[in-house]
DNA sequence: GTAGATATGCTACACATGAGCATTAGGCAA
DNA sequence: TTGCCTAATGCTCATGTGTAGCATATCTAC
């Protein structure tokens, strides 16, 4: 397992002069379930001894290419393993290669670790997980939940203390140019003077919070602006894996509005409510109930079945299921929502 | 950089029984301009001495962890070294792990290569490029230019070929479900039966052809169905980058009608008509003039300049220029295209 | 039976989109 | 100089889509 001559053989003509040196590659996933109306997130518990370091993680393990022929091969098979949880829907995320900045733990064990995440969809299950717990999004991201309106940490928290950063002339880099720039960043992340809040921001703000210094990972990695003691905002992950997870729901809440995901995470059967109040937990949006219904069924996602749900208090609804021609009838069938301002009509 | 017992330092618990196996990371760099209304990328000559092993490759190399922090930068770092390109807009597209199917001629050489591919679009620019040369996206994809109308080779060959590839009973496998499968694909991707043409699936038409063998790199794979003579369709790429080109497509046709990415391949001033031109030939569709000059104007992407262009015959054109503070007044300033059926508005 | 809670149906309206017609302003040739 | 050609630019209008509210139906609980 050393890096040999033969590299070259991968490189092209004037690359040859770069060897490339070889890495692990260390497979995430964030695994994706709604249930209770809450979008949920799996952890397993991370075995470190030092102070804050009981931080969760998510399930995470390294790629063999010997054992396995692709990489979401590779995932799919530990996950199985680690979790007993065999995954429907898996979708690649981004791939991370910073040496810097997140993951100092891996870094120091003197190995160069290139991580790829990824996106899994489970229906909700109750069965045992070996060790695995369900998070809720909203523990790790308070400020991403807007369906009962703006959540308060951002106007009596997150923003002042941006406002703070941005003013703030902390060393020689932040001249006015940058200052004005984090102005401009935190507008538009978390919709100040009347800039309208994006659903799918998730991992801009992630990171502008990160680079100001708020969120608990940036204390552990010691960067320069990061305030030493509390607040900080949501609950932390191991390693760089809170990163990855505002990367799989900035993909997800893009993605149900142009492809049928949502129904991954529906039983074979639902009510369109039901359906409604699982899109509305993804994006964190309220939406028009009336016009939720149009839409869908407009769209043709969905199929009555006939039957009627147990109700849960009011007229019986009628039990509907995906509709899966709706695949190849038109390109991008998803649930492009509408955002409703008055929540009078939840 | 030996995989060591300390491996299980970046795995949690049960995946310790796991151990990473190291591989080569290579970056590919799919880089694209647009010069003469035609979409361009970047290729290199690839040196090999086989029979039909003259196909271009892209800008590829390995990353080096020991000298880059990232693997962007690490991109950057070689493509200015190979092409004297100093890269401006960079994006991640994905990383394909694939041991099988693409890229055998890695495979063979032993070494495990995952590779990451990535987007970069620059101004076009006729210096000397050391080797390198643009290729016409159009070459690559005849079939994903629709500005001028449907392109022939569909009817002609493409839909021939693919309804023969669906009917035929090729072995065991190719049950009616499979059948029926490959016809929807064909109908979906390529616009049959009604079916709405979707320029952003650049990617699933490619891997379509590909599976149904009726490209020249599925036939260097040994694919099962591969045609062994032509006709192949497009120009192919060595190893599987026609594909890392088709997934970059995809993404910027894709991105181009939510971010204004497409000014990072305009001179700094332009005539709106120039714009236009640039976008049609990413999105290889037709737009309609006075609705793409009111979509532009009206969403504050652009601001007049006042000078009046040197003209190309018939009355002036003003010169614009790109409004960057729009990137601080609305979440998603993009180019949404409205493709128009007849052509009378050219 | 009445109140409460939903499900479900329908309508009004603002605005965006798609397509075409009309006018303007330059070059160029008769 | 005039008229023609070409392309830029301005404007209109039908249609589609999104947004929100009103009204009615149908169940449970008391």
């Amino acid at each position: 397992m050393t890096t040999t001559a033969d590299t070259a053989s991968v490189s092209n003509g004037s690359a040859n002069a770069m060897a490339g040196k070889a890495v692990v590659i260390g497979l995430n996933a964030a695994i994706v379930t709604v249930s209770d109306d809450q979008p949920r997130i799996l952890v397993v518990p991370h075995g470190e001894n030092e102070g804050a370091s009981s931080w969760d993680a998510l399930p995470f393990g390294p790629f063999d290419p010997t054992h396995h022929r692709t990489l979401e091969i590779g995932l799919r098979s530990w996950v199985r393993e680690q979790t007993t949880l065999t995954l429907g829907y898996v979708e690649q995320l981004y791939t991370f290669g910073d040496r810097g900045r997140h993951a100092i733990e891996i870094q120091q064990s003197g190995e160069h670790v290139v991580s790829v995440g990824y996106l899994a969809l489970t229906r909700s299950q109750g069965s045992e997980l070996s060790g695995a717990a369900w998070r809720d999004w909203y523990d790790l991201f308070p400020w991403e939940d807007w369906r009962a309106g703006k959540p308060v940490i951002i106007d009596q928290l997150i923003v002042p203390l941006l406002r703070e950063w941005a003013a703030h002339q902390s060393d020689a880099t932040t001249d006015e140019l940058t200052r004005g720039k984090r102005r401009d960043r935190m507008r538009l992340c978390f919709g100040v003077d009347g800039v309208a809040w994006d659903d799918e921001k998730v991992l801009e703000r992630y990171e502008l919070l990160y680079e100001a210094g708020l969120l608990a990972e940036a204390a552990r990695d010691g960067r320069p602006n990061a305030l030493a003691e509390d607040p900080h905002l949501g609950r932390p992950l191991q390693f760089d894996h809170r990163r990855i997870v505002a990367t799989a729901m900035s993909r997800l809440r893009a993605k149900i509005k142009y492809r049928p995901v949502a129904f991954e995470l529906m039983a074979p059967t639902f009510t369109l409510f039901e359906l409604q109040r699982t899109v509305e937990a993804l994006s964190g949006l309220h939406v028009h109930k009336q016009n939720f219904r149009r839409l869908v069924e407009k769209a043709g996602l969905v199929e009555r079945t006939g039957r009627m749900s147990t109700l849960t208090g009011g007229r019986p609804a009628e039990q509907f299921r995906f509709r899966r021609e709706v695949l190849n009838e038109r390109p991008a069938p998803g649930l492009r929502l509408a955002p409703s301002k008055s929540r009078a009509n939840r």
